[in-house]
DNA sequence: GAGCACTGC
C-alpha cells in the first residue's frame, strides 16, 4: 500500500503489485474482450518512411495536429469525420493506427502501452465505446453512468480524443485532476504537459499540444470568464456530476446556453449513481448510458432498533467487530474531530479489556479528518500493525473518519465499514445570511458510497447504525445540491461577469431560493459591484476577476486609492486559508498562546495576521528557515505556504486590474494612520459584518449585537481581543452551540458614516442601541463636513502654495 | 471557550 493519497482510478494496475489484484477480480467477473490487436514487430517500425506514414494518420484522427483553420475552428465535420473512421475500425482502441506509431504525437509506442492497453481492454466501459461514439454523432449531450471502477474517468476521455475532439474534463478535486491526467498521460503514451494536461489553481500544466486536459470544476467556470462559448474544446465532460458541486451545477446551466450557440459542441455529464434520470430530463433528449462498475459485494446490516447515541454505537459496534470478526480494516464514518478523537479514546480503551485472543489483536486506531497534519493523515495509508509474535494473528487499522474519506480518500485494504448515518453539511439560512455547519443524517446516495468504502479489495461489509426503514423512509435520495445551501454571493457575481443578466430565469437544475438570490444581488449592489438597475459595474467586473469572496475583492481594491494594498494582499492571502494559522497542541497550550502574544495587534485579528505573515516572509526561504520559526512561534506552516501562494496571484491578478501600482502599501504613512487605512479599507468591504457591543455587556461572553440583523453574538474564543470595543468588524459569523464571530478587529464608529453611508443610512435602520450611537456620529460627522466645507470654500479664495499633495483628505474612498 | 469536505487563470 502507498503511503500518498490514492484515488478513484479503478481497479486498473498503476503498477506491478497491483496487477495481480486485476488479476483475481478479472477472474471474478469474466468479461468478453475482444483480444488486443498483436504489438507490431520492431522490425516493421524500424523501416523507413514508417514515421512519415504515422504522421499522416496522426493527422487524419487528430486534426488539431494539422493546425489548419479548417480543423482548428469548424470542429464537427472533422470530428465526426474521424468518429466515423473509428467506428468503421471497431474493436481498436489505442493511439495505435495500426502500425506502432502514437497517433498523438508520431513516436514508437513503449511497451509499457501495450501492457496497459490490454488492461484498459477489459474495463466494462470499453464495451460502451461504439455506443458512446454513436450517441454522439446524433445528439449533443450524453448522460453516462459509470460506477465505481468502471474506468469511465480515465478511458471516456480517451474515446474522444481518439475520435479527434479537444476535450475538457472536470473533477471536484484537485488532487483528482492532477493524478488521473498523470494516469491518463501513461496510458497514451505521452508526456504529461504536452498532449495530456491538468490545470488546477496555482498549477497549469498544459500546453500549445494539449488535446485532453483534466481541470477543476472551478477552473473551467473561470476560463468561461474569458473565453465564454469554449472554444478551446470541441468536448466537454463533466465528472462527478453527481457530487453536485457549486461550480458543477453552474456549468450545467451555462453549457446549457452554449450548446445552443455552438451545435458542434458535444457534453458527457458522467454520474457514479442515481440521478441520471435528473440529468436526463435537464438536458432533454439526451441518451442515457449505463456502465457496470467492478468492486466488490458489500453486505449490508442494519440495527434492528433506532440507536439513542451514534457515537456509542460506533464505538460498541467497532468493539463486536475486532472480538468476532475475520481480519481486515475498519472505517468508522463520524461528523468531526471532538467526536473522532472521542471514538479513538474509546475503541483503544474498550478493546484492551476484550477476553482473549481479541485482546491479543495487534490494532492501531487512527483518527482522519481534514485539519490533520498530513504526516498524521498518512498513517492510515501504513500497512496494519503486526503482531508480536512471528506466528501471531494479523493486525488491523481502525480508522475513525470524517466525510473526507467518502469521496476524497480512498483508503485499500478496508472491509467493514460503520456508518453512523451523519455527517456535518453546509447550510444557509438567506434570512439570517448565516452559513453553517449542521450535524445532519446523510442521503441513501452518500450511504450508498460509504458502503462501497467495504469493497474496494474483497467482499466486505456495511455496518449501518439505523433501521432498514430510517433508511428507507428518513434518508433523502441524495444530498441537496451545494447550490441550495450556500451564499451565492460569488456565483451571482460571476454569472454576470459571463453576461447572465436574468438571474432569476437561468436555468439552474435545482433553481436557488428566490430570497437567496435577492440576498446576492442586495450584498453586491451594497459593494457597488451592480447597479441599482443590477448591471455590473466597473468595480463589480473587477471584483469577479479575484479568486476572493466579493468583500474581500471589495476591500482589496479600495485598498489600491488607500495605499495600503500590499497589506490587504496579505490579508485576503491569510483570510483565504482554510487552515488554522495558529496552532496549539494539546499538550503545550501555554507555550503556543504566549507564542501567539507575540503577535497581536491591540486593534484586533485582522492586524495580527499581517504581522504573522510579515515575520514569517521577512525570513530567507532557503534552508528551512521558515518552518523552523513556524515550529518555534507555533505557526501553521501549511497556512503561511498557501497564504504566500494566494497571494502571488492576487498580485497579479490586481495589477492587471488596476491602472496605478499595486501591491505595494505607501511608505511616507505613519504606523498609526498606516493601520487605521488598513482598517478603512477592510470595512469598505465589511461594513456589512459589524457589530456593536451591547451597553453594560462588556467582558460577559455574548456582549455583540449584528448590526440591521441584530443578532445576539459572542466574540469566537479564538479571537485576539482582550478588549470590548465599541464597533467590531468580523470576518465569519459561525453558527455552532453558540453564536460565533470569528476573525475580528476594533474598527471606529466615525468610519461606518464616512466609507458606508448607503448602508448606515439612518431612515432606514433598525431601532436599537447602535442607531442611537450612529445618530450622535451622523451629526458630527454632518458638523465636520460643514466645517470642511467652510476651510475648502476659503482655501479656494487664497491662492495654492501646497499643490494637492500630503493634504489630501484621508479616507478618499471615491465610492462611498 | 472551539474548527465537515471541496474549490478559484
Amino acid at each position: 500500500m502507498r503511503a500518498s493519497l490514492t484515488l478513484d482510478l479503478g481497479p486498473l494496475p498503476s503498477s506491478a503489485h497491483t496487477l495481480s489484484d486485476m488479476g483475481s477480480s478479472s477472474k471474478r467477473r469474466r468479461l468478453d474482450v475482444p483480444t488486443p490487436a498483436a504489438a507490431p514487430t520492431a522490425a516493421a517500425m524500424d523501416k523507413d518512411g514508417v514515421r512519415a506514414a504515422a504522421d499522416a494518420a496522426a493527422a487524419r484522427a487528430n486534426p488539431y495536429l494539422t493546425h489548419s483553420p479548417a480543423a482548428l475552428g469548424g470542429g464537427g465535420s472533422g470530428a465526426g469525420t474521424a468518429a466515423d473512421g473509428i467506428l468503421s475500425g471497431a474493436g481498436v482502441l489505442d493511439n495505435d493506427k495500426g502500425n506502432g506509431f502514437n497517433a498523438l504525437t508520431g513516436v514508437k509506442l513503449s511497451s509499457r502501452y501495450w501492457g496497459i492497453l490490454e488492461t484498459r481492454r477489459k474495463l466494462p466501459v470499453h464495451e460502451a465505446r461504439t455506443e458512446l461514439l454513436a450517441h454522439l454523432d446524433d445528439h449533443q449531450v450524453l448522460v453516462l453512468v459509470g460506477e465505481t471502477g468502471s474506468g469511465k474517468t480515465t478511458q471516456v476521455p480517451q474515446f474522444l480524443v481518439d475520435a479527434g475532439f479537444r476535450v475538457a474534463c472536470t473533477q471536484p478535486r484537485r488532487v483528482a485532476a492532477t493524478s488521473v491526467a498523470k494516469r491518463v498521460a501513461v496510458e497514451m503514451d505521452v508526456q504529461l504537459g504536452m498532449e495530456v494536461g491538468y490545470a488546477v489553481r496555482f498549477d497549469d500544466c498544459c500546453g500549445a499540444k494539449t488535446v485532453l486536459k483534466y481541470l477543476t470544476d472551478g477552473m473551467l467556470l473561470r476560463e468561461a470568464m474569458s473565453d465564454p462559448t469554449l472554444n478551446s474544446y470541441d468536448a466537454i465532460i463533466l465528472d462527478e456530476a453527481h457530487e453536485r458541486t457549486l461550480s458543477t451545477d453552474v456549468l450545467m446551466g451555462l453549457l446549457k446556453d452554449v450548446l445552443r450557440r455552438r451545435t458542434d459542441l458535444k457534453l458527457i455529464v458522467m454520474s457514479a449513481t442515481l440521478d441520471a434520470g435528473k440529468f436526463q430530463e435537464y438536458f432533454t433528449g439526451a441518451p442515457l448510458m449505463k456502465v457496470p462498475g467492478r468492486v466488490f459485494p458489500v453486505s449490508i446490516r442494519y440495527t434492528p432498533r433506532p440507536v439513542d447515541n451514534y457515537v456509542d454505537a460506533a464505538v460498541e459496534q467497532v468493539v463486536k467487530i475486532v472480538a468476532d470478526q475475520p481480519p481486515g480494516d475498519v472505517l468508522v464514518f463520524l461528523t468531526g474531530e471532538e467526536e473522532i478523537d472521542e471514538a479513538c479514546r474509546r475503541i483503544r480503551d474498550d478493546i484492551r479489556y476484550l477476553p482473549p485472543p481479541a485482546c491479543n489483536f495487534p490494532v492501531a486506531v487512527l483518527p482522519l479528518y481534514a485539519s490533520l497534519p498530513p504526516r498524521e493523515q498518512a498513517k492510515v495509508f501504513d500497512d496494519p500493525p503486526r503482531s508480536r509474535l512471528p506466528d501471531g494473528p494479523v493486525g488491523r487499522k481502525i480508522i475513525c473518519a470524517t466525510n473526507v474519506a467518502e469521496t476524497s480518500l480512498t483508503i485499500d485494504g478496508v472491509v467493514y465499514v460503520v456508518d453512523t448515518g451523519f455527517s456535518k453539511q453546509k447550510v444557509y439560512n438567506p434570512r439570517a445570511r448565516v452559513e453553517s455547519l449542521l450535524v445532519s443524517p446523510i442521503s441513501r446516495a452518500s450511504a450508498k458510497q460509504r458502503a462501497g468504502r467495504a469493497g474496494r479489495t474483497r467482499p466486505g461489509t456495511c455496518y449501518r447504525l439505523y433501521t432498514e426503514s430510517a433508511f428507507a423512509s428518513e434518508l433523502k435520495e441524495a444530498t441537496y445540491p451545494e447550490i441550495l445551501r450556500s451564499n451565492l454571493g460569488n456565483v451571482v457575481l460571476q454569472l454576470k461577469k459571463l453576461n447572465v443578466n436574468d438571474l432569476v430565469h437561468f436555468d439552474f437544475m435545482d433553481p436557488p431560493a428566490p430570497e437567496t438570490l435577492m440576498r446576492a444581488l442586495e450584498l453586491l449592489n451594497y459593494l457597488h459591484a451592480l447597479s441599482d438597475e443590477g448591471d455590473l459595474t466597473k468595480l463589480g467586473a473587477s471584483m469577479a476577476e479575484l479568486p476572493l469572496p466579493p468583500e474581500l475583492s471589495a476591500a482589496l481594491l479600495a485598498s489600491v486609492e488607500l495605499g495600503v494594498s500590499g497589506a490587504l494582499l496579505t490579508i485576503a492571502a491569510m483570510l483565504s486559508s482554510t487552515a488554522n494559522v495558529f496552532l496549539r497542541p494539546k499538550a503545550d497550550r501555554a507555550r503556543a498562546d504566549a507564542a501567539r502574544r507575540r503577535f497581536e495587534h491591540t486593534a484586533g485579528d485582522h492586524l495580527t495576521l499581517l504581522r504573522t505573515f510579515n515575520a514569517y516572509s521577512a525570513l530567507s526561504s532557503k534552508d528551512n528557515a521558515r518552518d523552523r520559526w513556524c515550529w518555534d512561534n507555533y505557526v501553521n506552516p501549511r497556512a503561511l505556504q498557501s497564504a504566500t501562494s494566494v497571494r502571488a496571484q492576487l498580485a497579479r491578478v490586481l495589477s492587471k486590474l488596476s491602472d496605478k501600482p499595486a501591491g505595494v502599501d505607501d511608505s511616507t504613512l505613519r504606523e498609526a494612520e498606516y493601520d487605521d487605512r488598513v482598517l478603512k479599507a477592510l470595512l469598505s468591504g465589511f461594513f456589512m459584518q459589524v457589530a456593536h457591543r451591547q451597553a453594560g455587556k462588556a467582558g460577559s461572553g455574548g456582549g455583540y449585537l449584528t448590526v440591521k440583523d441584530h443578532q445576539l453574538v459572542a466574540l469566537h474564543p479564538g479571537c485576539g481581543l482582550t478588549r470590548s470595543p465599541d464597533w467590531v468588524m468580523y470576518n465569519e459569523f459561525v453558527l455552532t452551540k453558540r453564536n460565533f464571530i470569528r476573525t475580528v478587529t476594533e474598527v471606529r464608529g466615525p468610519w461606518l458614516v464616512e466609507l458606508a453611508p448607503h448602508y448606515y443610512d439612518m431612515t432606514n435602520f433598525p431601532e436599537g442601541a447602535a442607531k442611537e450611537d450612529l445618530k450622535v456620529l451622523y451629526r458630527r460627522h454632518e458638523r465636520k463636513m460643514a466645517r470642511d466645507k467652510v476651510e475648502r470654500a476659503e482655501e479656494e479664495g487664497r491662492p495654492r502654495k501646497d499643490k494637492g499633495k500630503g493634504r489630501k483628505k484621508h479616507g478618499s474612498s471615491s465610492r462611498a
